[in-house]
DNA sequence: CTGAAAGCGCTTACAG
DNA sequence: CTGAAAGCGCTTACAG
């Protein structure tokens, strides 16, 4: 014998121990335990005897078995930047959904955590030895090069890609259309004078988001001032940082009548910047934001935002990309190299944060508190 | 030959392989890039072809071999109740927690959603089939006779366990604590007559925030008025429901001059329920909360809570599991059955919701909006 | 210092 | 309908 076993605490059955007792073969057991197709080829006796020394045993099939011999680890990856000054609604949301996903097919779900795109790239590729069938990248940052990288026995998808990568499930959201349709609905309510807080230029999302802003206001008749587009990231305390930067540039002349922000974060960091000076929303300022994540419903007044169906989007994610590993593992021939992307539509949540324009504020200058 | 290899696609290279191209046996190869301790046993010039080949193969350990000759996944699992209509902040801080601790002790972190304690006991078992090496429990509010059920070959740590379970590692906070704490401070602002909404009272964390602050009226000399405890459960949803139930039940007839919720969620649902009836907070009544989630900083006024370190807990459950499997694995003889409990400090997290009782306001009648 | 062998628990052709 | 065999890719004693 080649080894001795290491400990006598208890060992899960097999299905050797499950064959043995019930008389039969382990692979007699193994088509009635764990194989849908093969199992109708075993005769009802055997079956029973089998299904009751199963119960006997307790058996449960050890999985990492099962991936050796099938090749298949029956687990989705998650990779996403989790860390950082602020918790990431996004990721939550967008995480449910995958899991949600994932559990209606069976599927496991490994997280793992990054700090930065680009630099954990190597990490990523590490993630791609066989421990997951497949990876969706939430929210990545990675240029077309990085993502040459991505090894071939492992599938990827995308939520919210940064760039659009073949031969990877891209899904995304209409932003451009959601922003448009926030801002066309702020001039609806008499807003004129709006101003945007943008996440940083060099993400698509915050492109998209600027570009349905400015079509908008084009759309209305309304000359872009430079002085109101204000670029912060996609953060709570950079938003923070670009209201107050902001206000205190412009002391004693006229507030925005609306700040249409580019996501939650920066409203919510927004609302508390003017309620610091004393300037209330929606009566003073209205404010609205893009996601409709918790935070969105956690505010008062809870906010008017652009809503993006995270949970669906996640859930969506799995889907397809099972899609593909099942065809890659049953295909004979080559996968088509492309695989395009799935935008889901936008739509607005209208809450309590925009109201009709206010009389026409002027910056009051900071207080302490 | 027992199989083909169903398709011509990239397989991914096996130490065998790097074992061939480098002139030596896989046995070799896995002890240079594989085995931390009998690597030594290699000859400098060996070790360098091996490393050179494995490089040039791009070589990557397969897990699931690995994990099926080492008995060890290298995963921990998380389980928690994550649907239900509230997103759930307390699961994204304690679980941005285990990941960063299980990422510190390259392990994987697999996650398992759940409906309900009770109801997916069985599922629970049902994880324990290999693929984890230990299960993580977020809140669990499962009995005795259930925690008897989990099997004896995974092992398990719980956070904020409903009851404390023998052979689990269990994380607390020192909720009886912090909520004396809290009420202490309520008094020592003036505040005297305090209400408390709590979670359901079957729940261990409900209670100990009750009796955390049935002691600290009772060291502040303030006698107790059932009228002023009031059962919620954790939820925004029923801490809302119970505090227009409260309102409308004491029209006419004082406000208590300080709330203190059960957690964050009823805290916020508490401010918007009372600013409906124009009653602000903190100028007519004083709010405070628990937990110190997320929306503790996005309400305006922002709230003042007591705070849980949800994720040095979490992190501190991933050390303390792994602690735990590797004596098993090492040990000859059996492990002590008892594992007790770690209990963390809470504090206050002092904001904006609690000033200087007012003016003894009434409450008023409820208006439409 | 290095290799041949056996085993981890499962599955999939192939014979009967 | 059922079983014996080979293989998935790794590791750990055991010989040399």
């Amino acid at each position: 014998m080649a080894r001795q076993p290491r400990k006598k605490s208890v060992r899960a059955a097999t299905l050797a121990d499950v064959g043995r007792a019930a008389g039969v073969s382990a692979m007699a057991a193994s088509a009635v335990l764990n194989g849908a197709r093969t199992s109708s080829r075993i005769s009802p006796e055997t079956r029973t005897k089998i299904m009751a020394a199963a119960a006997k045993l307790k058996y449960r099939p050890n999985v990492a078995a099962r991936a050796l011999a099938n090749r298949r680890m029956n687990t989705l990856g998650v990779a996403a930047v989790v860390y950082g000054g602020d918790l990431n609604l996004y990721f939550l949301e967008a995480l449910n959904g995958i899991i949600e996903g994932c559990a209606r097919h069976n599927q496991n779900t490994t997280v793992f955590a990054l700090h930065d795109w680009t630099l954990d790239m190597a990490k990523i590729v590490g993630f791609c030895d066989g421990r997951i069938d497949g990876l969706i990248l939430l929210g990545p940052t990675i240029t077309k090069e990085s993502a040459a990288m991505l090894p071939e026995h492992t599938f990827f998808a995308a939520l919210h890609p940064n760039v659009l990568m073949p031969n990877i499930v891209n899904v995304e959201s209409d932003e451009e259309h959601g922003a448009y349709d926030m801002v066309r609905h702020l001039v609806s309510v008499g807003h004129r004078r709006i101003m945007h807080i943008s996440g940083k230029q060099g993400l698509l999302g915050a492109k998209r988001r600027i570009d349905g802003y400015l079509r908008a206001l084009k759309d209305s008749g309304i000359p872009f001032d430079t002085e109101l587009l204000v670029e912060g990231d996609f953060s709570a305390t950079n938003g923070q940082i670009a209201a107050e930067a902001w206000l205190a540039g412009h002391e004693g002349r006229p507030l925005p009548t609306a700040i249409f922000c580019g996501n939650d974060a920066i409203a919510v960091a927004c609302i508390e910047v003017l309620a610091k000076r004393g300037i209330r929303v929606p009566t003073d300022v209205s404010v609205c934001g893009f996601d409709d994540s918790l935070a969105a419903r956690s505010t008062v007044p809870q906010l008017t935002t652009v809503r993006q169906p995270l949970r669906q989007m996640g859930s969506r994610a799995v889907d397809l990309l099972l899609e593909r590993i099942q065809q890659a593992h049953s295909a004979t021939h080559e996968l088509p190299k492309s695989v395009g992307s799935v935008v889901f539509a936008t739509e607005l949540a209208l809450r309590d944060s925009v109201a009709t324009p206010g009389t026409g504020k002027l910056v009051p200058p900071a207080t302490k508190r």
